[in-house]
DNA sequence: TTTACATGTCAAGTTTTATTAACATTAGAA
DNA sequence: TTCTAATGTTAATAAAACTTGACATGTAAA
């Protein structure tokens, strides 16, 4: 799946360590998250998103 | 997590397993996700929201 | 060039999500 | 009441998410 992370991070101007914090899951969490090499759970995507202010599927692309 | 599960499928008339074959899970994986028993992974998340037509925020209640 | 911070990645272990199979309970129709 | 479909629940297992710890690489500033 994808999804916005990376972008939404870099306009934050915050590092994956300080969005990890934030999330509340390690730094090695949201570097493999961001790069695809798995999905969030439901709870993590929620905090994810609202952390930017997003609804989830803005933040990532399931399918279509 | 809560979720609204129940009263959509009740809208549409579908038993745990009809919702359970459309998303490509179990009847039992069906059956714990209304009940809270776990949450799912974001991906039948997705596929649940779906659907039912609705994003994934009016399916799934995470905290507040 | 060296220092410092950010990111990438791997291995090994734990927790959570999902599976199949089996059986109990509930509710409604015949 | 009896039969049946739907739901509830449990056990054992597999798969996915997430952890800590360690180390490599990239990048930019001193």
């Amino acid at each position: 799946m994808e999804n916005k992370i990376r972008v939404l991070r870099a306009e934050k101007n915050w590092t994956q360590e300080d969005l990890a914090g934030a999330v509340g899951v390690s730094r090695q969490t949201i570097n493999a998250i961001e790069k695809g090499k798995f999905d969030p759970s439901l709870p993590t995507a929620f905090r994810i998103a609202r952390l930017f202010g997003q609804p989830i599927e803005a933040v990532f692309l399931y399918g279509d």
